[in-house]
DNA sequence: CGACTTTGACCCGCGC
DNA sequence: GCGCGGGTCAAAGTCG
């Protein structure tokens, strides 16, 4: 049955359209909106590698020599003298390399990519703490003390920020971000309707911080006719309940990708909206992720700290979270969601300068829309701008890249983020001409850019 | 036969 | 205390 609805579910964070779509970003021209209907698999390898190995000629065996199209064995010239079964056999080999490095820089890719949101968070928190030091902020009120990047950041701290005294966790690279909360925190003031709930100390224990996130919610909104969105794991459904307010019933689903695993969503349809499909997360995976999965996972667990990170700036009662991007807005809970008991950040990707306008939420709950003014300045060349989403098209950018849309729709940001990059990417200043940087890790250039979208983005909390 | 969905019952928190 | 609503459980049914 639930496969039935697999194979309906929206497509939403496969790996593989992260590749299209950093494929259809690089045929693109800076300001150029067209995009050619022909989408180059691979194209990241454009990079350095990519023209090594085409310097070399005749180096087909090149671990680069692949962005082909899959044309894999025309490139070889004169090989005409090898047998049928030799060609099979090498075929065979390259297909399987090619899988594997596609594994690979898949991997790589939502590794980076969940870095590079990292490290826009920080620069959001710099920025709430600024504006705290230069105003509301002395008020006596509870300062964001929480680091984000020490709640979440997978880099060593060197590479980050000298001045950041959070651990060094090397591991956590290669780790599901389900343990992105064991890293250090030293304050967690969060409120969740109305509660506070504070966590003191100069290093919190790992459980109250797993708690914390995993109390959190990640809700998502997007447009699909299919039952479910599709965001690379395995999920069984539990319950299913009608809710007031909503005609839709909401169903429960648990991870069944391990036993014991706690990640559960719930899936509703927006009562004003049936096209829109609410999908909301709770919870971290205790299990290795397929890299689907795990773009779908960093994101919502960056979110998940992002928001925890914007509640610690404040103890209103009226939701509202005050950061200095504006991003963040708290949100009386939807009225086709259950009433949160934590905090719940809301990801809309419904809504976008090509999409048709629409009301959806309930007048309680209202969207903000993100214009992503000055995001164009954030990507390099070849990494520019998807083409906005269409309403009722299934084009949806992955959770990753729709956070970090938002967040780098600040143009306060361009200048930290670019930086930021140019310190993942190893240190490379980034300049219009620089496709994102370093890729001798097999890290493709400047990740969670080239698929940022440049529309349907709306950030809220609740 | 195992995995999954369905669905009514149950539990719990909250507001009155 | 009671009712309401959200969330979960678990038995029964379904499917491959």
């Amino acid at each position: 049955m639930e496969k039935k609805q697999r194979a309906s579910e929206l497509p939403f964070f496969h790996s593989d359209d992260f590749l299209r779509r950093s494929s259809a970003a690089s045929d693109r021209t800076l300001d150029g909106d067209d995009v050619k209907p022909h989408i180059k698999e691979m194209d990241f390898f454009s990079t350095n590698k990519y023209n090594q190995s085409h310097d070399q000629k005749g180096s087909s065996s090149s671990s680069f020599d692949v962005n082909t199209g899959l044309n894999l064995l025309n490139s070889s010239q004169g090989v005409s003298w090898i047998s049928d079964e030799n060609k099979a056999k090498r075929l065979q080999e390259e297909n399987q390399r090619l899988r594997s490095m596609l594994d690979q820089i898949t991997r790589n890719y939502n590794e980076v990519q969940g870095q590079l949101f990292m490290v826009v968070q920080k620069q959001v928190l710099a920025n709430t703490k600024q504006q705290l030091k230069d105003g509301e902020g002395v008020n006596g009120r509870s300062s964001p003390v929480m680091s984000v990047q020490q709640l979440m950041d997978p880099r060593p701290p060197a590479a980050l920020d000298v001045n950041e005294p959070s651990a060094s966790h090397d591991k956590r690279q290669e780790l599901s971000p389900s343990s992105l909360p064991n890293t250090t925190m030293e304050v967690v003031s969060m409120e969740g309707d109305g509660r506070t709930v504070q966590i003191q100390g100069k290093r919190v224990s790992e459980q109250a911080s797993e708690v914390a996130l995993r109390k959190a919610r990640v809700s998502v909104r997007a447009r699909s006719e299919a039952p479910m969105i599709s965001d690379g794991c395995q999920w069984r459904k539990y319950g299913q309940k009608m809710a007031k307010g909503n005609p839709c019933p909401r169903a429960y689903y648990r991870c069944t990708m391990a036993v014991g695993c706690p990640v559960r969503k719930q899936v509703q349809r927006c009562a004003e909206d049936k096209s829109i499909l609410i999908t909301t997360y709770e919870g971290n995976h205790i299990h290795p992720l397929p890299p689907a999965a795990t773009a779908m996972d960093k994101t919502t667990s960056a979110a998940a700290a992002m928001l925890l990170s914007g509640s610690t700036s404040t103890t209103s009662k009226d939701g509202v979270v005050p950061t200095s991007s504006g991003y963040f807005h708290s949100l009386p809970y939807a009225s086709t969601m259950a009433a949160p008991l934590f905090p719940t950040i809301t990801l809309d990707l419904t809504q976008g300068p090509n999409a048709v306008p629409y009301i959806c939420p309930p007048p309680s709950t209202p969207t903000f829309p993100l214009p992503l003014h000055g995001y164009p300045m954030l990507v390099p060349n070849k990494l520019s701008a998807l083409p906005g989403m269409q309403m009722g098209q299934l084009r949806t950018a992955s959770m990753v890249e729709t956070v970090t849309a938002a967040i780098a729709s600040d143009p306060n940001l361009t200048a930290a983020l670019a930086a930021a990059i140019s310190t993942i990417m190893g240190g490379t200043p980034p300049t219009p001409s620089n496709n994102g940087g370093d890729s001798s890790n097999g890290v493709p250039g400047l990740p969670g850019s080239p698929q940022l979208p440049q529309s349907c983005t709306t950030l809220s909390t609740n």
